[in-house]
DNA sequence: TTTCTTGCAAAACATTTGCAAATCG
DNA sequence: CGATTTGCAAATGTTTTGCAAGAAA
């Protein structure tokens, strides 16, 4: 939690500069990819880092590996059941945060997600 | 997708008797400790099978394990970020389906997922 | 019999960890 | 220098798959 090194810029940067929910592996290729010289752990470990920091979400979605989010303004999610991408939906959800009967659980987060077939999936 | 065999009767039975929305291990050790005779492959199968006959659902959360829940009326959940537990939360949320912007997409399932601290960990 | 389902073990994939070396402050 | 971070490889955990055997239709 101390600082934020070169490699940890370097992954944050890589995660803002991105809008595709990517996974370790996915920002781990495309640092590698401009020839830096970084390892598949030292990138799992640092967007569990980031996370941890709040400055990147993890999302809430089932997926074989986890999916991570630098954007940290209010919004939610597409799903497509049949190709499988993910769009990002900022319409503020009408979600009343003081729903009743939470039995004293302090709400920090609400995420919402929604699945179902995106337009191109849904014309064939 | 053709018959609920034995197998399949006993799984959808174990998870719905159960409300702790368990991994395929947990469904798979409590069928185990009945001294039923099945394989670790066959649950997992199994429950993907279930998903996808619309019997059971495979949660939208992050989690090292999928997570599956049988409780098909809508709900919610609460997860604390402390203590790792898993509430449902059963009182409808107030999302208006019909949310605009969607650019064609139709959306079949929504879920939402409250992360926080539930009442006994806010108490220490 | 013909088709579908299951058990098993191995393969594939995802994540975490220990420790020595490198870097940071 | 002392403390933290990184690379690497190995350990661990999760999910999928191929195929032979078993069960169902």
């Amino acid at each position: 939690m101390k600082s934020l090194t070169r490699h940890r810029k370097m992954i944050l940067e890589n995660m803002q500069y991105r809008t595709d929910h990517p996974t370790a592996k996915m920002v781990f290729d495309s640092i590698k990819m401009n020839t830096y010289k970084i390892s598949f752990a030292t990138v799992y470990n640092t967007l569990e880092y980031l996370v941890n920091c709040g400055m990147i979400k993890k999302l809430d979605i089932n997926s074989q590996s986890a999916r991570y989010d630098a954007n940290l303004s209010e919004h939610s999610h597409l799903i497509c059941k049949s190709c499988g991408n993910m769009m990002d939906y900022i319409e503020p959800i009408p979600i009343d945060t003081s729903i009743p009967n939470l039995n004293g659980f302090i709400v920090e987060d609400i995420s919402v997600t929604f699945r179902g077939l995106c337009q191109d999936c849904v014309h064939n």
